[in-house]
DNA sequence: GTCTATAATAGGATAGAC
DNA sequence: GTCTATCCTATTATAGAC
């Protein structure tokens, strides 16, 4: 099972193994034309989502035309999934290192990973989750969900396994991850409505032990 | 205060008293022209969003001409106001009813409410609640957030209000109750990648009663 | 109240020169 | 690698006849 749909759809150099992210199928050389674009359309992309993104808006803020941008990336749907797969990347390196701060304390733990999300990761997340299943075509939708799903949900499953002992009989991790980021995907974006209506720490208190007394 | 928008944005025939439903701004007789019209438009702007649905579809699916349709509203956006207002009323006229059926249970009365709307309002409610703020007039979007705040959430914060003894203390009905709106809107919608992924039940006990044992 | 015709705009994408 | 010119399509919206 192979997520990577780089060869499929991004012109450009493929795998630069001297890299310092290995594993990751995107080298972007910074300040190149390519870096610039792919920036500025994850502004975009994350902020307004895919359809209120226009490829004539990110090239003038970058400062080439809009054609030349199709030099760099395929069409515009290929852009989005190399934004995507940019940022899933950015996410899984992140997190993973911080339940080891943490000592792998499941409150802490999750009041640092949400907060570590709403400041580098301040997304339009439910919108993003739309995109994913309604704007971009059918055969890289399924991708574009595995890969999200592994960046910014699977160290939360693995937390949520590694603190089982604590938790529900019978869960299943992978749903309580999945819950657990719906739950704090509308609070992670300035212009949501929600926005620190509830603080980061209220929001884990509630979702760890309810709101009954 | 009046957040009565009709009479700025819609064009055709106002108020009507003789309605069965006094207290709401739009009387519409079914099978007219204006009545498919917006049938048609809810289906769509709540299930595919703002930018997603185009007059044209809508107007096609009718069985009239696109120009046709701005005979009966002024534009797209009036046209998404008076859907927003439909189903907000809707929702408020049938959801402040179900408390009384379980003598204001709490637990049993947040799983029926959540029921009536995953099977009457099975809305892309994440996508809804971004149009009303990114997509729609400034102008008009405060007030469209006051409809829906008053029909779609105005129950939960009854509800929570007069289950107070059991709840947390301290705590602001209106935040839990946005909170709780927040928390199932992206398990309302047969689109959406989290459908039915939990079941209302436990959803509503993860919210009561937290993930830990 | 519904139509035809059409304007006005914006968006994605390609061709080809340099 | 970047540009100009341009195409094609989709979209909202208006004018005016019936």
């Amino acid at each position: 099972m192979c997520y990577d749909i780089n060869t499929i759809f991004l012109k450009g150099a493929p795998m630069d193994s001297n890299d310092n992210k290995p594993n990751h199928s995107l080298p972007i050389q910074p300040y190149t034309t390519r870096y610039l674009i792919l920036e500025k359309a994850q502004e975009h992309f994350m902020r307004d989502g895919y359809k209120a993104t226009s490829t004539r808006r990110i090239a003038k803020e970058v400062g080439i035309t809009q054609p030349n941008l199709y030099h760099h990336f395929a069409n515009k749907e290929a852009l989005y999934i190399a934004v995507l797969e940019m940022v899933a990347n950015n996410a899984l390196d992140d997190l993973k290192l911080i339940p080891a701060e943490t000592d792998h304390q499941l409150g802490e733990t999750l009041i640092k990973m949400t907060y570590y999300l709403r400041e580098t990761h301040p997304y339009n997340f439910p919108v993003m989750l739309n995109d994913m299943k309604k704007e971009i075509s059918p055969e890289t939708s399924f991708a574009l969900y595995k890969i999200f799903q592994k960046s910014y949900l699977q160290p939360f499953i693995d937390l949520f396994e590694e603190n089982s002992a604590q938790l529900i009989e019978n869960f299943d991790a992978d749903l309580l991850a999945n819950h657990f980021f719906l739950v704090i995907s509308p609070y992670m974006n300035p212009d949501n409505l929600s926005y620190s209506k509830l603080s980061i720490e209220t929001i884990i208190d509630f979702f760890l032990n309810g709101i009954k007394r």
